[in-house]
DNA sequence: CTGATAGATTAGGTAAGACCATTTACCTCA
DNA sequence: TGAGGTAAATGGTCTTACCTAATCTATCAG
């Protein structure tokens, strides 16, 4: 108040002082709130499976209002960071966030951007092999039983359904067994969307399926045996057959509906 | 209430009906709402650019709480499917999914999980090799443009920020010019966190920026000729020699606090 | 007629409080 | 000791009010 440059009533001049300010974001509360938790979340300030305190805690720990926290936490929820129990002993319970976040990511992405068929099967025969050959490196016991289960269910005589979702659990085994936890969450996202995809595309016949369970065999056999090349060079013929069919048959049913 | 069954007071014996119930899921009524509304999105009922209608029309429509339709919009903007702007003529803004949501999915995915160093470098090395063969392709005249300044960005004898930076520019260039999406999204998530990743660690010498920038140059020019073999061969040379000198500097320093 | 300025208007952001719904802990009673 | 009911804790929803930000608009000075 005692301001040596009266900058205010009854002054003879008012001599403004020559700030220089950069316009500023102001950042919602909850957006703090959530930025804060997230960052003491990764760092790993708090064990996985243990619950953040309860909202009207937080509330009077923050000095924010309960809306406000509560929108922090569902960002946390959405980005897969938090799972959200109601009832007594309920809570934001930490957790990591897994293949699934991305899988669901990509998912939008691929619906909100219409991505090519083409550009999914350019990216599966970008990735796979390379699971192919790590998995043939790092595969353990468990994996190849993984990998025999969906052979055995691939070969059953089963629904057209049964059959793509035998053939994506067993893309799937390849990626786990490949244990890159990172290529895993890809490939899940890819299988789910190409599935999805090929449902109602009917150039799967008994040909193409015996194709299918040959190849899957074959390349189940060279993981096993760690034979990485050989895992590679076949995941690759395989893949590349499945692409060349799906855009031999299904050339024109590319989404055209218009590009971004 | 002239039920034959009489299952209520006065009767003498109350017959129950063999009802069976699954045990049921009641859905959150802001989870509902956001679900609906990323179905519209999605299937293009929206136009990207134009506003969904203020919360408080949402309400009448809705019949729900303007609490619960805020969530709702809360949800679609952290997935990226709108934009809520303030002020008059604010509002949420229709948007598709970028790049930018795959890129922080995965970053939260690679924090949270503490995906190891190598497990960043093996993925990139799967990928990256058919970016450039897609690029080799599917170039255009821009990309060519965005890729030379690239080169020359990280000749110039800068900082080793600099030098990070341009490297991660040419990287995602070469991804933008494979024009495929979806890989290219990989691409930019997997560049930022291989980026900060190398930040303080300092294996890069003069030595390795001569060659970074040599390999570049030979992979643009490939690009430039359309020599797809070429460019996928030397990417996998030069990707590869990457994380050869990032393990071997960097043995010790991939993430072993603990696997998931 | 033009430009600046002060309101009015419309949007989202935050707060406070009440109440509902769900789940679990706990206690009572047979 | 077990089964039932009751209470407590916690998230979910609704209501209301007010604040803040951005824009439009009318007004007034030049």
């Amino acid at each position: 108040m005692a301001d040596p440059a009266n900058a205010g009533a009854g002054g003879t001049e008012t001599t403004r002082m020559p700030v220089q300010l950069r316009p500023m974001q102001v950042p919602k509360a909850s957006d703090v709130l959530a930025d804060d938790l997230r960052e003491r979340i990764l760092k790993g300030d708090f064990p996985v499976g243990t619950a953040l305190p309860p909202e009207r805690e937080l509330v009077t720990q923050t000095g924010m209002s309960r809306t406000t926290v509560r929108e922090a936490l569902r960002i946390l929820e959405v980005q897969g960071l938090v799972r959200i129990k109601t009832g007594r002993a309920g809570g934001a319970f930490i957790q990591r966030p897994g293949e699934e976040s991305i899988a669901s990511t990509v998912n939008l992405l691929i619906r909100g951007r219409q991505i090519r068929m083409a550009a999914l099967l350019e990216t599966r025969e970008a990735i796979e092999p390379s699971c192919a050959r790590l998995a043939a490196v790092n595969r353990v016991e468990e994996d190849l039983v993984e990998l025999d289960r969906a052979n055995e269910a691939i070969a059953r005589d089963g629904s057209l359904t049964d059959f793509l979702q035998a053939n994506v659990d067993w893309h799937v085994a390849v990626a786990v067994a490949s244990h890159n936890e990172l290529l895993n969450g890809f490939m899940l996202a890819l299988s789910r969307a190409i599935y999805t995809s090929t449902d109602n595309q009917g150039f799967v016949d008994a040909d193409v399926r015996r194709a299918t369970v040959h190849s899957h065999v074959a390349i189940t056999d060279a993981i096993r045996d760690q034979d990485a090349e050989s895992a590679v060079r076949r995941m690759q013929r395989h893949v590349h057959a499945y692409a060349e069919a799906v855009v031999q048959v299904d050339d024109r049913t590319a989404i055209d509906v218009g590009e971004a």
